[in-house]
Formats: structure tokens, sequence, C-alpha cells
DNA sequence: GGCTCATTCAACCTTTCGGTTGACGATTGC
DNA sequence: GCAATCGTCAACCGAAAGGTTGAATGAGCC
């Protein structure tokens, strides 16, 4: 039986990384070229270009060639599925939102200047 | 600047795994011995065992050992952690809980019996 | 004490991951 | 046309993941 194939493992094992992660956070706030995702963090251009093909290909992102520029923008449904997942595990209250916020923050302080 | 430990990427990383995975909802029915997580698997007792390790790591199960017998068990908070931070990339509806069913019976349909 | 069962440890192997560098194809601007 | 820019590709590297087997540890049973 063909078994299914596994949508979850990869959208897991892209937030697995928290230079993915950070740069989910900075297409949270808006669409980016390539070249700028690239420009807070400490690594090579080829290293994001990577990160972000792993990204699309969970599905998290998407990438649209306009002129010579690639700009990537966030998926959500993507991760609805792996939230819905997660929900069933303990009766966790809905949504915390202010627990978000500190998460988020901690991410962002932690994650373009740090390895 | 003390980069502040990153709980959340072993917790996805643990995610990232199907055998993993699998676990994890069986320990949902009810805490068990590592033996009994290892048999509905094909792979190692070993294996298994480290499986156990990671997720234990990452703070999704403890293990209590009692007689010689070791119990695992689900921790959900730490899943908390990681559901919450999911929950600020796209304003998803709170839980749904049909479509998290559907979920955990894929999950399971594919998990033990197959790799 | 000695056997058996439950679990982990240790060593090993292969594949994947996350990064580098350098060359390359497109696209734009002068 | 030519040069600079955007992004990926290809080859390579070291480290980590995920599995195996076999030996070791520890608790319980008789």
């Amino acid at each position: 039986m063909t078994p299914a194939p596994d949508r979850l493992s990869p959208i897991f094992a892209a937030l697995a990384d928290p230079t993915r992660r950070a740069i989910l956070a900075m297409l949270l706030e808006d669409d980016m070229a390539v070249t700028d995702v690239a420009e807070p963090f400490q690594m090579s251009l080829a290293a994001i270009s990577k990160h972000l093909q792993v990204l699309a290909e969970a599905g998290l992102i998407s990438r649209e060639k306009r002129g010579r520029v690639i700009w990537c923008k966030l998926e959500p449904d993507a991760l609805k599925a792996a939230s819905v997942w997660m929900q069933g595990f303990g009766q966790f209250e809905p949504v915390d939102l202010d627990a978000l916020e500190r998460f988020l923050e901690v991410e962002l302080a932690e994650g373009p200047e740090e390895a």
C-alpha cells in the first residue's frame, strides 16, 4: 500500500532549524527578495538559498520570479497542518498570544545575529 | 551574549520523524514500557530506545524506572511551546478537532507498520 | 548463585544536513 | 555590447541522523 506521502515530516524538519524559523519570522512581516532575506545572516547567500529551498519544499513558503529578483512569500497553510496535528497532545488553551509574543521575541533576538 | 538555549529546535527535530510521532500518538493513549513501545515497529529495540532518548531530550516525554521496566509518559507541555510558536503564522481558527482526527488517523495508519 | 528479561551502551555504517567556494545562466542598466 | 547583480548549481567537507549488531548492566525469579 502506497503509504500516504508524509507531508508532516518535511514541515517539522524545516522548522527544526533556527535560521529557517528566523526567515519565516522575517517573511511574516513582508515578502522579501532572496538577497534581502540573506542580509541579516552571517552565512553565504548559497546557504540561505538552500534554506529557502527546504522551506519551499515543505510548502512553508512560495517563490515567485519577477525580473531578476525572486520574491519569497509565507504560506501559512502548511503550518496549519502541523499545528492541527500538535493540538492533539495536551488540551492547551486554544491560543495564548502573550506566550506567542514572548517566544517570537526570543527567536528574533537570538536568530539573525547568532548561529 | 549567552545566546538563549534553543529549546524549540530539538522539539521540532523530534517531531520531524514519523516513527517518533507514532510513538507520541501511542503514548497519548497510555503510559508504556519501552519494550511495548517497540513492539509494533519493525526496527530493533535499540533503535526505539534511541528515538525515546530524542523525545526525552526534547522534553516531549519523561521516563521513569519502576523495577526493571522503564515507563514512558507523554509530556505535553513541551509541545505547547512549539504550538504557541506556530500560532503566529496565519491566524488559523483556534482548533479544528475534525481535522485533528483525520490527521491522527492517517498517522496511526501509516506509522507503526510502515517505515 | 544463576538464569532471564528489560534496557542501554559501544562501535560501526550509510545517508542526510548545513555549510563552504567557485562557476554559471539570467536579467538589468549604461 | 558589456559589466554588474541576482540567484542557483555543483562539488566538496565535517558533523549529525538513523539504523544495525553484539556486549554490558541491572532487576527480578527460582
